[in-house]
RNA sequence: GGAGCCGUGGUGCAGCGGUUUAGCAUAUCGGCCUGUCAAGCCGAAGAUCGCGGGUUCAAAUCCCGUCGGCUCCGCCA
């Protein structure tokens, strides 16, 4: 019996005919002499009924089958009664009298409820994670990403765009994640490198002459797991020739309008706007600022250089400096809710966390004793300290700072519940530094990776004073989350040589690793640049959710192992024999 | 590498030194039931409390270790 109809598509206007449908038992309800059974698809539920009256042999039948059942029902189409009707199905005006039913497939009990909102350990959802797709929001996760997806292509393909594959065998570079590697059998001691992005080959392509090239492009890294963090993950991966900053963001915003509009039926207005990198260090603390909220930073560097409370000159003195947050209305944290502030400032590397509680009449405080009253109404004038405030303050290198108010502020939002969670806020962090200093590898990273180009108004900075070298790097930001990032590329043989260099990065390994890019920038390269979305965190935040792996099919667990396949797994002596590996004891 | 939370019938939770023969909900199985859609009513079965060790007259409960899950720091060009 093959189906003549997916459950949605039965309708009041089908009502009299015959069909036939299939799917599976979501649920039973057995009234003795009248059996009502769910029967869901892909697509949605519909109410099949067994009446005796209607057939002997598949009401026995429809007493004996269980959940999860796979069936094949045939029957007619009827209006339900009136008082029967079930608004909250699609197809809650109609129900289907059967006829005939067969079993397809049986079912064991499932070890958990097929059905949305369970609270169930998650292991055990990935090791049965056919299961766990079967539940409607889990399926509509899919659906979602399908449709993502298939807009990326739909819009990219209308802009001219070829959808080109790259290698996933290739080769290990320095600089970046921890590759996955794969041994050569061929080549016994050598190894291919799962790609961490397409990079490369994508610049490659662009000296190909492609000119506007995308790619749903799955990336590995070998990094700690996180909610928002996979060993291998999707990126929309997108490079164009003759083109700057301003076209990349004009296409993408309009690329991002049809995915939240199409995909969700959501409004985005458009143009994002703009902050500069040390602006949103400074004022939120963080490269990916969450402007749903204010509660912005405050530099209280140049009031508090000369105070007898060490801690703030000192840091001063050894060139940081001194922010503050103006916690409103958190005057009534309990001590301990204070202090629970500060254990997390020290976990983001402060040294403390010094306070101020604003009440009318006085101030609670054990820095407040350091201080002049005259040195301290400035200070509260400069925070605008009412009664009922909480005043913190981290006073370090600018960095420590940064993170340690940045992740307090984060902090504080979801305490006080500053974020609406409806609002959809994009905005593009530019004027990246090009360079930072590694101080356990004591030398220069880059900040967005080495093929990003300086801008052009910085060049002579180069060799005077790398760090303050800014990079044509942007990031695009979605509430607080880094949904993509990208940059201008180097096209010059001689300025991504320069690049190796700053990075201290030998001639001899530079034309070891990268030395085919130098070769091919050497035969008539145009400009270009790209951007790169990860579709799993974009897909993330469209759903609704707190973790990439609900938008994923098959995705591991934190200790990067699946459930399901029990992957990773040992290998046979003989599979290693091939590799010519050995397992080395502990 | 580090910190925190969790692990008790299939599932979710309670119990946190002896009054527990480990409790509740739900699922499961059986019976009754012709308009349910979280169906209802009656009944039954089902866990040696992740694993190992220790403390104690006595451990699900306290301690140590270990495994697994989650969250976070480091790490993630």
């Amino acid at each position: 019996m093959k189906r003549t109809h997916r459950t949605t598509e039965l309708d009041l206007q089908n009502v009299g005919e015959k069909v036939i449908l299939n799917g599976w038992i979501n649920g039973r309800r057995d009234h003795g002499g009248l059996i009502f059974i769910d029967l869901r698809d892909r697509f949605g539920l519909i109410q099949i009924v067994f009446s005796p009256e209607v057939d002997q042999e598949a009401f026995h039948l429809a007493e004996q089958v269980r959940n999860e059942y796979v069936i094949a029902v045939k029957g007619k189409v009827c209006r339900r009664p009136q008082e029967t009707e079930n608004p909250s199905l699609k197809t809650g005006k109609i129900e289907v009298y059967v006829e005939k039913m067969e079993v397809l497939s049986a079912a064991r009990t499932p070890p958990f409820y097929i059905e949305n909102d369970i609270e169930v350990d998650e292991n055990l959802r990935l090791k049965y994670r056919y299961l766990d797709l079967r539940r409607p929001e889990m399926r509509d996760n899919l659906i979602l990403r399908h449709r993502v997806i298939k807009i990326m292509r739909d819009f990219l393909d209308k802009n001219g765009f070829l959808e080109i594959e790259t290698p996933m065998l290739t080769k290990s570079s320095p600089e970046g994640a921890r590759d996955y590697l794969v041994p050569s059998r061929v080549h016994p001691g050598q190894f291919y490198a799962l790609p961490q992005s397409p990079q490369i080959f994508k610049q490659l392509l662009m000296v190909a002459g492609m000119e506007q090239y995308f790619q749903i492009a799955r990336c590995f890294r070998d990094e700690d797991l996180r909610a928002d963090r996979q060993p291998e993950f999707t990126q929309l991966d997108m490079e164009m020739s003759f083109i700057d900053e301003e076209d990349i963001f004009t296409l993408v915003e309009q690329l991002v309008q049809d995915i939240f509009g199409q995909g969700i039926g959501r409004r985005v207005d458009i143009p994002f706007p703009r902050i500069a990198y040390d602006e949103a260090m400074k004022k939120y603390g963080s490269d990916k600022p969450d402007l749903r909220f204010g509660l912005e930073i405050q530099d209280i560097t140049a009031i508090v250089k000369d105070v007898d409370f060490k801690v703030f000159s000192a840091a001063v003195q050894a060139g940081g400096v001194v922010r503050a947050i103006n916690a409103k209305t958190c005057a009534s944290f309990t001590r301990r809710e204070i202090d629970d502030l500060g254990k997390m400032a020290v976990q983001n590397g402060a040294r403390g966390m010094a306070w101020i509680v604003v009440t009318e009449n006085e101030l609670k405080s054990p820095i407040a004793k350091f201080f002049s009253p005259e040195k301290m109404q400035e200070l509260l004038a400069a925070l605008k300290a009412q009664p009922g405030d909480l005043l913190l303050f981290a006073a370090d290198q600018p960095e420590v700072v940064a993170r340690v108010l940045g992740n307090l502020r984060l902090e504080l939002g979801k305490r006080l519940k500053l974020v609406d969670e409806n609002i959809l806020n994009f905005i593009w962090v530019v004027d990246f530094p090009l360079l930072e200093y590694d101080q356990e590898e004591k030398r220069y990273v880059a900040v967005h990776h080495p093929f990003t180009s300086p801008q052009v108004t910085d060049y002579a900075l180069l060799d005077t004073n790398p760090g303050a070298v800014k990079a044509r790097a942007y990031d695009l930001i979605l509430n607080g989350t880094e949904i993509g990032g990208g940059s201008i590329r180097i096209h010059r043989r001689d300025w991504q040589e320069k690049m190796f260099s700053l990075l201290n990065i030998s001639p001899e390994e530079a034309e070891d690793k990268f030395g085919y890019l130098l070769e091919a920038f050497q035969y008539g390269t145009p400009p270009h640049g790209g951007i790169a979305f990860g579709i799993d965190r974009l897909l993330m935040i469209m759903a609704g959710r707190q973790s990439i792996r609900d938008v994923m099919a098959f995705p591991k667990t934190q200790s990067a192992s699946c459930p399901m396949t029990e992957a990773p797994s040992p290998v046979s002596p003989k599979q290693l024999r091939e590799l010519a590996l050995k397992i080395r004891e502990k």
